[in-house]
DNA sequence: CAGTGGTCTAGACCACCGC
DNA sequence: CGGTGGTCTAGACCACTGC
């Protein structure tokens, strides 16, 4: 059964939608609206903190609570951590072509650092691009420890999200990463290979990705052709 | 007076950079804990629920509280709208020499939907450039419609950050912006402007600023050089 | 099963805002 | 000042986890 102040958060959220509350409009009190929806204050306020701090509601001290104006859907927000076929399924493409490698080596010490070993520990580095009508549109580059994931990949196709791949076989979750944006120098090689039509443009994630404890687990070096791939992020002061 | 949950909040925050508790840790049961603080378990878990907000610590159901491993500091947080100037100030550069120019025209096609207004509405166009040692850093361009602003520009100087003339001019506060990131195409004029050296390569951040209403009040395209700014994102699942 | 966190309540008092 | 949201409590019961 689903909680009370979320069920009260669905229901607001509708009653948005269609228009009940328009933006700017100012709710009863939050004892009158508690005792609407036949429940205590405190639980009506834990909808509310939801739906405010979704940009939905806004709530001025001493002075009430009011509907905000939608804010525009932003689509491939960056903030969601997806993977890549996720994300080309969203923009309505299919991954259906790959090229791909995988290779041992000792880790290259500029990811050492970024995943806390020492620069003679063994790493993956598995790459990927992805094609779409013949052309390349992602170039991916995952470096990942051996100790945490021992052989995995001789034990699995690769056709899943790395994510689930990383999930199932070793228990790993990925669940948050920090993402440096950069653009590729013209000189870079991965660059050159995406450079499809004189003017592409590509982005470069840098990405460091941890797991629910904040533990580094893995390093990937994303090319996305910027023609094809969008990203949006939402800033707030 | 601040209240109990935020002075618990920063004890807990102090008692873990002072490693009293460890990446790893347990905490008490709430129970305990809230004993211990001397308040209500409510209290306390509104000190934790912030805490874990911050992935400072890890809430398990049934299990405990634990402390995570601190993350690293990601300088130039993208989800923090900040100023130019800020941002400038904080990668230790000072923006002493500018370029500013400010005309008004009616508004282009491509603003006028993300501003909400019809084309042939009146916009200011501020264009300014920043100079560290004679080179050029960074270039915005803001789109301000002139039924908000009046006529802010003919009162003020525009040493001061953009925000701070707009909330003492106007009394419009912008505090959040959905921001589109990019690559400008090497025929981009702005881009050619940024080009000192051939290896140079710039970012292009498209906003569309709100006000506190979730009301669209600006459009702004900023050119940044990446070699000398740096963005970061924190994705999460 | 025992122990943990998750939800919910009724009521109290405080802090802020606008008139 | 009256009305709003912000904090806090003590106690109850539920839901999840691991042994």
């Amino acid at each position: 059964m689903k909680p009370k102040y979320i069920i009260i958060k669905e229901e607001i959220e509708k009653m948005i939608e269609s228009g009940v509350y328009q933006p700017g409009d100012q709710f009863g009190s939050e004892y009158e609206m508690a005792t609407q929806f036949e429940v205590s204050r405190e639980t009506f306020r834990s909808a509310v903190k939801l739906l405010e701090q979704e940009g939905k509601l806004l709530v001025k001290h001493g002075v009430g609570t009011f509907v905000m104006n939608p804010l525009p859907e932003v689509p491939n927000n960056l903030e969601k951590l997806t993977s890549i076929t996720a994300m080309m399924k969203q923009a309505g493409l299919k991954d259906a072509e790959r090229h791909e490698s995988i290779s041992t080596e000792t880790c290259p010490e500029e990811y050492a650092i970024s995943l806390n070993l020492s620069p003679d520990e063994h790493v993956y580095i598995h790459e990927r691009t992805r094609m779409v009508n013949g052309e390349p549109v992602v170039i991916s580059i995952n470096i990942l420890p051996k100790k945490y994931f021992g052989d995995i990949f001789e034990e699995r196709g690769l056709s899943e999200p790395l994510f689930h791949v990383l999930e199932a076989a070793s228990g790993i979750k990925i669940v948050r990463s920090n993402t440096e944006i950069n653009v590729p120098t013209s000189t870079d090689p991965y660059y050159q290979k995406l450079l499809v039509k004189p003017e592409t443009t590509v982005l470069l994630l840098k990405q460091q990705h941890f797991d629910d404890s904040n533990r580094p687990m893995m390093f990937s070096v994303d090319y996305y052709r910027n023609d094809i791939f969008k990203f949006w992020v939402q800033r707030m002061r």
